[in-house]
DNA sequence: GAAGGGTATTGCAACGTTGCATTCAACGAT
DNA sequence: ATCGTTGAATGCAACGTTGCAATACCCTTC
């Protein structure tokens, strides 16, 4: 059933040695030997041993993944574009869910050093910052969009302020005023949701409008049901707001839902601006104004990183933080 | 850096055999002993060498995941089962995106003979299923949604037919006469299509209504932008349809995005039911019916078939069809 | 005190592959 | 005819782990 170097060269009358050369193309063989080989290897339906040559190389070709979600279109988006750069690369992709579950983002680095991967890209969501410096495994690690503490490993994202601050800036220039945010996660060590609030207060701030509390809601995940459950307590609030902004494209798409259920009319009652631009987005009704995160690059530049150290970790140069560009989308929610 | 059980041994000075035993808990170790050679290993940072591991047992403890596309939204939430159901198992999960493309699923099936993987969880999508029961690889193979030439591996899948026939009849029933289907993919030799127009087809002969072909759409793909442009092309076409059934959510999405620019009211002008039951459609505008596949039995029964013939090779079974349940869900859209 | 049974520890070999060094043959140049 | 060079094929060893079998030791029992 599996066979092996040994069975095809005992078939072929040769040596393993030059069954091998013949597999791997390294070292120069007769034609004729060649063909012999290669028959053999047909007949038997020879598949090398992966685990035998990872064993030998000290490398698997595999690198680790993990996102929190992958039902969540913006990762699974996200992942589609890194698997496809990963192949281009001739890399194999382990995908890890780790499901906004601090244990679970731990075991995975834990996993890292028994080198199944060669690498690992990680979008942390609820692991401590400061934890995950610390337990930096024996691999090389690209974060996803979260700043590490001291410069633990290299980090791709984009700057979440500045697009944060275009955002609600947008929402100001059309003439809102009571712009509300959703999508606050006190709670989670996640950074990207502080920054992007921080851009949102700045903005207010530069356009010389009031940082109300009551407008900046707070959720549990980023999901429709959040930004659903956050529109209507805001719609219910004593200021019922002219605009939104949405940290991500889903909570911007529960927000729409529910405005639509309350007869308000997007964009002239009340205008939405997400972030993400995921697919769902330019099909909705009517379509959704958003910060694109250029996710191609994302992809690109994370795999370069890995690239860079796993081929030469000799000139190892010090943890990069690369800014990804992003723009505004203009749909028609606003 | 790397440490191997050879440094651990040295340091806790005590045989590398016995080190492996205390970290695999199999044999039984003196109390001390263990606690020494725990040190050893904590002050070194050991990891067991998986490579190693998997040369030595014969087994990688992990499974390969093929799909057509990750930002998918049905295969997207469907990997997220899988990956979960597979962590429960302690299986880490590879993913592949095979875009459709057949020569992707050939390399697949391919290095599934290199046994990277235990087992091997393949949507096919573009192959021809001869081929691909002509090609079955040198390990467990389960096949979703598509139906083997001649059973040469599991099988897992919704009844579509039925399911086809049960969204045609839901639209019958409202009293629909004029009722389009958008999907069909006579280019692709994935069944699934073929088989949801079987089931339309079935049940408009049942009620007596005409089969008209041009209100039987054909697309590229499945996406929103698929379903739009065959929504465009019905409304423009000589007999405005006053139903759609759309071979997925994705395409019923782009439909109802375009009825909404035509200015047609859903459901009153247009009702419209989709396949999938992927998370958009719950918050779309109106929200979508649809035909909901038990996704979760989906990923189990998968599993639990791959686990079958990995753990248990001996009793090999005939490969298996397995059905899982359906329902119609009924949302604003009908 | 010898025999028997259990516990704790160990060495050897093997999983399938490839790097290195070596061998052998053939050929052209001197 | 001899030497050096190249091409082709080979054997050995090692990657890090674990199954198997063997060993050494201690304790109980008659």
């Amino acid at each position: 059933m599996s066979s092996r170097l040994k069975d095809v060269a005992a078939r072929a009358g040769v040596s393993v040695r030059t069954v091998s050369n013949v597999v791997s193309g390294s070292a120069s063989v007769a034609p004729e030997t060649r063909e012999r080989v290669q028959e053999a290897i047909d007949e038997l339906g020879y598949r090398p041993n992966l685990a035998a040559r990872s064993l030998r190389a000290g490398r698997t070709g595999i690198i680790g993944l993990a996102i929190p979600e992958l039902h969540s279109p913006y990762f699974g988006e996200l992942a589609g574009l890194l698997v496809q750069e990963a192949q281009r690369r001739s890399w194999t992709v382990i995908i890890d869910q780790t499901g906004g579950d601090a244990d679970a983002e731990r075991r995975l680095l834990a996993r890292g050093g028994g080198r199944v991967v060669d690498g690992l890209i990680i979008s942390p969501w609820a692991m401590d910052p400061a934890e995950l410096a610390a337990t930096a495994p024996a691999v090389p690690l690209v974060l996803l969009g979260e700043r590490s503490p001291q410069g633990a490993a290299d980090r791709v994202a984009v700057d979440n302020v500045t697009a944060a601050d275009e955002a609600t800036g947008h929402l100001i220039s059309l003439g809102r005023r009571r712009i509300a945010a959703i999508g606050l996660q006190p709670h989670l060590h996640n950074g990207t949701a502080r920054l992007r609030a921080e851009g949102y207060r700045r903005a207010l701030d530069r356009a010389g409008l009031p940082r109300l509390p009551e407008a900046q809601r707070t959720v549990a995940a980023l999901h429709r049901a959040d930004g659903a459950r956050a529109m209507a307590e805001l719609l219910d609030g004593p200021t019922a707001p002219d605009a939104v902004f949405a940290f991500s494209d889903e909570l911007a798409l529960g927000a729409l839902h529910v405005a639509h259920e309350r007869g308000l009319r997007v964009p002239e009652d009340l205008a939405i601006v997400g972030f993400d631009d995921i697919e769902d987005g330019r099909y909705s009704h009517p379509p959704l104004t958003t910060i694109a995160p250029d996710k191609q690059q994302i992809a690109e530049r994370s795999l370069q990183c890995l690239a860079d150290r796993i081929y030469s970790p000799g000139n190892a140069v010090p943890p990069q933080e690369l800014t990804v560009p992003h723009r505004l989308i203009r749909r028609g929610t606003t």
